[in-house]
DNA sequence: CGGCGAGAGTTAAGTGGTTAAGCGGACCGG
DNA sequence: CCGGTCCGCTTAACCACTTAACTCTCGCCG
């Protein structure tokens, strides 16, 4: 009850293994009768090729590896995760690579995996996620000569092919898009200040504010709708409440959404809202969230197109994206007008 | 710039490589001393054992496989997985399993997908989600001979350790819950019928409903907050309108609270609302979201502790999880009462 | 002082597949 | 009729590591 192997095909085709080896292979060096019947041999007994055995030559693993460092709570709330984790296997599944996926909990154990996975030859190659500033898995992945494509912006991404989109651009339109509607005081509910991206986020918002003469503040969450909520309530206590909030996911600003009907803020008379990432949750909720979108998945998708050209040895350039697209929905309207 | 192996170590070492594999697998074999420095040399030059090399000597490919079968939007939003791979994932990792994970469209390519890693030695084990009556995974899997947990009733795993928890439980408290608050008739929009919990559910509604003399409706959608909020609209505009609407997510329990809202039905008093599964997404709406949460990373853990002992040669009996645990919030409360 | 057993290492063979090199026979031109 | 060449296949070697079997040395005991 053994799997069969070349071995037992070449015993039933009375010829020798490489034959065998040769004819499943597509290579020259058998004739076309032969082949034949070593292919009908093979799919007889559903003959399938040992990866392991393949790799050992030296051939490609035929995997690719991701990690992701995010508490279960957050991950499963964060539709971008499962999105991206989607577009990348659209890809992959196309050509028959496998994605390999862990959890970790830090930069450390990240590093430790992929040095693990690659020491082992598990994946030719691996897809940075969350991107720091001086992020440590850079270097590291440098050195270990590691195939690697990184989601994040290329000002951090060393020497590894970056894929990423212009935040900066998107955070720009948005902010015009407010003042254009008449808002004068605006603020920010941005995600973890260590990420790239948020920082980012955080000078473009800055940048336009005061470009266009708007006073401006920014809160620092973990991504959590608890947080977002806290972050709210914070900023429309306060004095010189703004009339608009941009917040770096949607979770947090349905949770925004909530505070303010808590508050009896009228939505978006009293307070305007914006959500980025654009999930069907945005959608959902009363009034809908005015967002910024893009295609995730398809985000995904170049970043397993870029990290299969590196592994085939193509030399890889950083590969922009396009830039999230700001869709106006129910929740943002002119200030104070009801 | 190559990987090392066992050969350069005994190089160095000045051994055989086959001292070298007993010192590093700690059989006996080799002198302390020797066993020693032959574990500070690999380590010295990072060695890492060739998992394709072991594998080819009948060792496991320390990897389990899973495959998700949802549009990138729907997953995206269903916390669910994402829980449950977290929870999968940290048993894994705990003893250095690799989690391989594929999207696929349909059971058809599922079953091939799962006879390529077996057949390619690439897997150890899979797990199956979303389990359909008389699904055809089942008895191919069975044909394969390849370790597998099933989440989904005992009723219908055939010979595979199932993983579930006892939907109709859960169900059944929720119903006298509602009933014990006064209401009369309810509704439930469920999701695809086509799976066994949501069969199992649908019957355990009815039976309770029947039990306790409520009148009960029940509208099948696919998990989408559009089809959930098209659901309630159905339902709450008809003759004899529900009191209270059991969803069986999330996602689709927010939409019909926005349409609820849109409708300008009060919550709870004109309409009291339950969702299955409780994600930080029931707690950051208003009013927040009665819900039945139970612990989705502790379902997948279950799920891979059963599958590793599989693995390992055990025998394994079902297991059932704990039932999912009501938590009564805001959306729920006695008709009519303002 | 010879034999015996245990410990520490060796060599040989195998895992499934690939790749390079070799080798007969047919076929062809000179 | 002979040398060259291509076809179709075989044998040998290799990938990194494991396992079995074998050798050698040393210490101990009768």
């Amino acid at each position: 009850m053994k799997r069969p192997t070349i071995a037992d095909i070449a015993r039933r085709a009375g010829v020798s293994k490489v034959a065998v080896s040769y004819a499943l292979n597509d290579r020259p060096g058998v004739s076309e009768a032969r082949r034949n019947t070593i292919k009908a041999i093979a799919r007889e007994i559903g003959w399938q090729p040992n990866s392991a055995a393949r790799a050992l030559n030296g051939a490609r693993a035929r995997a690719v590896g991701l990690t992701v460092c995010r508490p279960a709570r957050v991950l499963g709330m964060e539709p971008f995760f499962m999105e991206l984790i989607s577009g990348i296997e659209s890809e992959l599944s196309a050509r028959s690579y496998a994605l390999l996926l862990q959890m970790v909990t830090g930069h450390a154990q990240e590093t430790e995996v992929y040095r693990r996975w690659w020491g082992e030859g598990r994946v030719d190659g691996v897809i940075l996620v969350d991107l720091h500033f001086d992020d440590p898995r850079v270097p590291e992945i440098e050195d270990m000569a590691l195939p690697a494509v990184v989601i994040g912006h290329p000002s951090e991404t060393g020497s590894l092919a970056p894929v990423w989109s212009d935040d900066g651009a998107a955070m720009r339109e948005t902010v015009e898009y407010l003042a254009a509607l008449g808002h004068r005081r605006v603020a920010r509910v941005a995600g973890l200040p260590a990420l790239v991206h948020t920082v980012l986020r955080d000078r473009a918002f800055a940048a336009a504010c005061d470009e266009l003469g708007l006073t401006h503040s920014v809160a620092h969450t973990d991504y959590t709708g608890e947080e977002g909520a806290r972050a709210t309530r914070r900023l429309v206590s306060g004095a010189n409440r703004p009339t608009a909030i941009v917040y770096d996911n949607d979770i947090m600003a349905v949770a925004g959404l909530s505070v303010a009907q808590e508050m009896r803020l009228e939505v978006p008379a009293d307070l305007s809202l914006v959500a980025w990432d654009d999930s069907p949750l945005s959608q959902v909720v009363r009034p809908a969230l005015t967002a910024l979108g893009r295609d995730i998945p398809h985000y995904g998708a170049q970043a397993a197109r870029s990290l299969l050209a590196l592994i085939a040895g193509e030399h890889v350039a950083g590969v922009q994206t396009e830039t999230a697209r700001l869709t106006p929905r129910g929740s943002t309207g002119a200030p104070g007008h009801r």
